[in-house]
DNA sequence: ACAATAAGAGTGAGCGTTCATTCAAATATA
DNA sequence: TATATTTGAATGAACGCTCACTCTTATTGT
């Protein structure tokens, strides 16, 4: 009757299609052929929706960097001790991983792919602990944290967080199961709070 | 008739090839050719040192592998306070990135192949946090440090390992020079031993 | 002379990408 | 309403290129 044709979810059946086949067999191995075949669609129709086989990681990419850049900064403008926001981010995470692991296991694996140009999604993930030094910059300025060096301190948290959810899937996909996050956020905020020390408090 | 096999080096100057090839180009796109180049060698001869290019990838983690766990062991044994072991960790690992930046951005980047079955030594690996598990454990159970959950804590120092690791190769690539790591095992084992209150202790 | 090792052009499989063709729905025509 | 024409999404066989790996020949060492 007017507009295009139907292209009834065709890009969101290969998307998801590329997240499960990519997610299991790594990035190099998911032929073009096997997402096509996922997505019950033909090969020469992804390119109708993909300028190419990168573009489609760098898509995934984009649009789960776009979601967690909003949960942070949501995190970030609310008015809570600076570990409490931290906690949040936390549960986020592991929520997420929990809930999506294929995602979680794309994002963690295909973070480090080489080619410095191309790929501008994952250069932008590497900009989330920004979001937590920023986090712990506010909470020392307002006095509830002390002085810390933000750019180690965030940097180890951040891949505190990663191996924690690498930690996760890795247990998942060798014994079916994993309660490695059950406790982590509050461990890790306790952690960051108190230290190791066996003083009381 | 000196030795069963080998000219003088071959294998070593393959090794270094590969390792700058592989550091430099990723894995995927470190042909055997430019390897072969690097290393001043034919194709051919490579396949006199190595079963297939998975297997120096393999190579390359069992070696350097060995030398972390030995090192490890070392640490490991010493009678010291747990927090000072791990800063003796921290160190090691922070020299030895700045010394061989290369290695590291290969154990850093490739370590997340996805293929199961090969690549025992990226499997080793992982075994890395372990140790940290077993310091850890040693510390509670000798009253230096609180009780807290291993699995969950060891996994989250490791990742803080590796990612002020990354952040220091990444900003070695973007500045030319990093001082990321200069104050970095302090920082890190002062924020396990006290936290981020402000309170003194 | 005889292994042992090096050499590197050749080979074949795999894979990303293209493009001529198809065909059902949308629109125009009568 | 019935029929003709246009449109462009979908298709998938074919293409071309990139490697990992092989194999025959050359070289080196004893």
């Amino acid at each position: 009757m007017m507009e295009k044709k139907e292209q009834v979810g065709k890009k969101e059946a290969v998307y998801k299609a590329a997240i499960e086949v990519i997610a299991r067999e790594g990035f190099h191995d998911a032929t073009i052929d096997k997402i096509a075949a996922a997505a019950g669609v033909a090969v020469g129709t992804i390119y109708n929706y993909f300028q190419n086989k990168d573009d489609i990681l760098n898509f995934i990419f984009q649009t789960e960097y776009e979601k967690r850049k909003n949960y942070y900064l949501e995190i970030q403008k609310k008015d809570r001790h600076p570990l409490v926001k931290l906690k949040l981010i936390l549960s986020m995470h592991f929520a997420e991983v929990k809930e999506n692991p294929d995602v979680y296991r794309i994002l963690l694996r295909e973070r480090c792919m080489p080619r410095i140009c191309h790929f501008e999604g994952i250069t932008r993930f590497e900009g989330l602990p920004r979001f937590i030094e920023e986090i712990l910059a506010d909470g020392i300025k307002k006095e509830k944290i002390r002085s810390c060096n933000l750019q180690i301190v965030s940097a180890a948290i951040f891949g505190a967080i990663e191996a924690l959810m690498s930690r996760h899937l890795v247990e998942l996909e060798e014994k079916g199961h994993s309660k490695v996050l059950d406790n982590a956020s509050e461990e890790i905020v306790n952690l960051l709070w108190c230290g190791l020390s066996r003083e009381k408090r």
